[in-house]
DNA sequence: CAAATATAATAGTATTACTATCATATATTA
DNA sequence: TAATATATGATAGTAATACTATTATATTTG
């Protein structure tokens, strides 16, 4: 990514953390073992005490940053959401037609992740399979309405505007505008989870990629043709 | 439902139960009552021992009928995609134009469900909300590949795979049928979810429902204009 | 009626998800 | 430099979970 990146820091809801992970270099380490660990082993499996013994620290330390281990994952995912929207933003903000800006913003947020530099403490396609994995479990609980009433999926929800204003940009009479914005995001997923564990289910593969199906998808409900 | 429904039942995979629990009286229960506790408090607070105090019976005797809570899991999904696909085949066989057959199979599975008297001990409204809220967890996990080579998932991928088969019946040229399919699926879920929990991030409430979103979507993608 | 089967009761285990307390190391400031 | 605040570590403890094992008691069936 561009070297401009270096200097921002992805801002997240201080609700979620006990302690600012990006604070100290304990707090760095939490971040950087449990995106190797919850991808590796699955969240279910995942706890402190196990993140304690690999980073050479103690189970009770981690919980002065987090209060449990779903704390942990709304961090995770919040700071994934919010690092794909400044690369929304920034690619697409100069752009005059709202054609090309969609179909960028659809590119941006439907492509297999890369290596970021910029973060060097943090993994990006690690935290990219654990979003596939795992983000339907951050609200699928009892408790979504009270998470959501303190904040804890903002950044989600700003990404979902963006694009639903994107849609309406290209084509102001569509109906769906946010459900088809939701669809591309989830969506987006799921389809990268199916082409790899239940290949019959998507066309996606190693040359279809969940971008070209979403870019079909997208522009044929508004209606336009892209060349032409 | 039809009455023609009555004598029909759903079958299951039989690995993913040790003893059929639609075979004694006690097996019902548990499925009886473990539709009413999951919705109620959720995938994550239901335990065995909790079911057990509340249908007068012991742990032990359910571990002789699941493994454990995740298998319970699996069968009460299996058997409501089951259940969803008698409805489409049942609905679609006699149809002979392709544009509407696929048309309701698009309402059959995005709609709202209704309460069918055929099977007495299953609240199928219920277990739609169950599906809505934790299906996903029945896959998100380590051992996907694992179950789904064991056949836990074959109803959802036969009821995708139906579908699929209809949108090409409709436009062979379509290049995505299979991810239109499991869009359709998992997307539905997802509006559903997102109308009850995140309001802002789908058209979906009172007066439009899912399933005219999806209908839209897929006449749309496949091209062709419903009325006309 | 005997034998098989289903269910219930009880107990026990390792692990999880914490909370609490106290000790020690390091950094800050007076 | 000493006093103090702050961060981290070590240890212990608790209630609940997710089981397994054993034995007892009903109930069904041959």
């Amino acid at each position: 990514m561009d070297r401009l990146l270096q200097s921002v820091k992805i801002s997240i809801n201080e609700k979620i953390f006990l302690k600012d992970p990006q604070s100290s270099d304990l707090g760095k380490r939490i971040i950087q073992e449990s995106i190797l660990m919850i991808s590796e082993m699955g969240f279910e499996s995942f706890t402190f005490r196990k993140l304690g013994m690999r980073i050479g620290s103690n189970e009770s330390s981690i919980y002065r940053y987090f209060e449990n281990k779903h704390k942990l994952l709304l961090y995770l995912t919040s700071w994934y959401w919010g690092w794909l929207e400044y690369q929304l933003v920034f690619s697409t903000n100069s752009m005059a037609d709202p054609v090309e800006k969609l179909k960028k913003a659809i590119e941006i947020v439907t492509r297999a992740t890369e290596e970021d530099s910029a973060f060097s403490h943090i993994n990006e396609v690690l935290l990219n399979k654990i979003v596939i994995n795992e983000y339907s479990k951050s609200y699928l609980t009892k408790e979504v309405d009270a998470d959501n009433k303190d904040g804890y999926f903002v950044i989600y929800k700003r990404l979902v505007s963006r694009i639903s204003q994107m849609i309406q940009a290209v084509n102001p009479s569509y109906r769906y505008p946010s459900s088809l914005a939701s669809t591309i995001l989830e969506g987006s997923l799921h389809q990268h989870f199916l082409k790899d564990h239940f290949t019959s289910l998507t066309n996606c593969h190693g040359n279809v990629a969940p971008t070209d199906y979403f870019i079909d998808l997208v522009f044929n409900s508004l209606n336009k043709d892209l060349n032409g």
